[in-house]
DNA sequence: GTCGTAATTGACGAAGCTATCAGTATTCCG
DNA sequence: CGGAATACTGATAGCTTCGTCAATTACGAC
């Protein structure tokens, strides 16, 4: 997910512009998690920003385009954490496990970050899009190692992304037991055809390098 | 769900009052489903309903409260429509199935509908308010019944209005194979821990009175 | 037919938001 | 050091939206 990232021979201008383009993605992120796209005002981003009005256009050409780079951000953070959590495993069920407790643990761990992947949806299909090569690619290791019984793919998918997102509204709204993101993986494991017990016992695993 | 209807002896008046507060609920509920709460303006509304701007203040007292007639509108309609599509049914979890069914392919046949149930559930909780509960006596009869196999009855509820949201939006959108009511049911039926076998037999059941 | 009541109407003032732009401050480079 | 380049700034013009209100219209009682 995350690119070489070849930088840094940069002068202080650059730096100050990026730096000052970074306050106000950052000060969009947090005033989107807090109200949505639409409530938030121009003037409040660079406020938060703490930059002037103007500014903003010298960056971006509209709210619109400020959005699409939250949304980037967003998206490429979540897409590393996933990489990050799963990349030692072997066992594809548990990939799919830890994949989900990764998004939930965030989500409660940042509530803002998860406020935003819930309020960004509707708008931008976050999970869809930047979650849901992630998930086809685990989906179809674990039918092909034989763990998961699926007929249609797609839905599927479709249904394993609403409720991951079901899951951290919950979180969100602290309408859940204890330690929702082992709750949740094993009702994910069981969407996919795994038994009861089995789901269970591999939804409880410990977090890889925790 | 729904009540007695006491009524009739009504004056002219009251009739026309009652219409034009019914053209506004309608021209709300329309530009909501189709742009979202928050895009709508109030003149689009009146305009919509081919009635004066002003009208619209001897109705309502603000745009929250006209949404909160159209949540409260689609909420009795979804329900009346899921009692009457499984008060036949003695299955617990055919029930289960023929609710999910019978929402999808309302959302289908109605688009409206549908994007009016997605655009409404961020800011409104449509789903786990006016259906959680029907979903919750369905759960915990098919618990009882032996045949669902749930750990935590919140979290699951949870997932399986995430699935269903995440469906609907995915017939809306056209991102569906055939019959994707009858996928999702099964599927719901698996999350709730029944053999995918088993899930698909119940999935499959012809509709009763279709 | 006349009058009182209540709903309807659209124009208007107030408030809010956007995008621009001319001016200022900072950095780069010769 | 000095001039050019570039980012920053906030006041402002123009537009949109909201909620009110005085005038108008439709209804119903007598």
């Amino acid at each position: 997910m995350s690119t070489p990232t070849d930088e840094q021979p940069l002068g202080r201008r650059e730096r100050r512009k990026l730096e000052t383009r970074a306050k106000l993605v950052a000060a969009a992120r947090s005033l989107i998690a807090g109200q949505g796209v639409d409530a938030v005002r121009i003037n409040e981003i660079t406020d938060e920003a703490d930059v002037g009005f103007g500014s903003f256009y010298n960056h971006f050409e509209s709210k619109e385009a400020i959005v699409a780079a939250v949304v980037e951000a967003v998206a490429s953070e979540l897409g590393d954490a996933i990489d990050a959590a799963t990349s030692d495993l072997d066992d594809a069920a548990e990939v799919m496990a830890v994949a989900h407790r990764t998004i939930i643990d965030r989500a409660a761990a940042e509530p803002t970050l998860g406020w935003l992947l819930v309020r960004l949806e509707l708008s931008h299909d976050v999970v869809s899009t930047a979650l849901g090569p992630y998930a086809l690619r685990d989906l179809q290791r674990g039918i092909a190692a034989g763990r998961f019984h699926v007929d249609d793919q797609a839905a599927t998918l479709i249904a394993l992304g609403g409720a991951l997102l079901g899951a951290v509204r919950a979180v969100l709204l602290g309408r859940v037991g204890d330690d929702p993101a082992i709750t949740h993986a094993a009702l994910a494991l069981q969407l996919l055809g795994l038994p009861a017990g089995e789901a269970q016992e591999v939804a409880r695993r410990p977090l890889p390098r925790g």
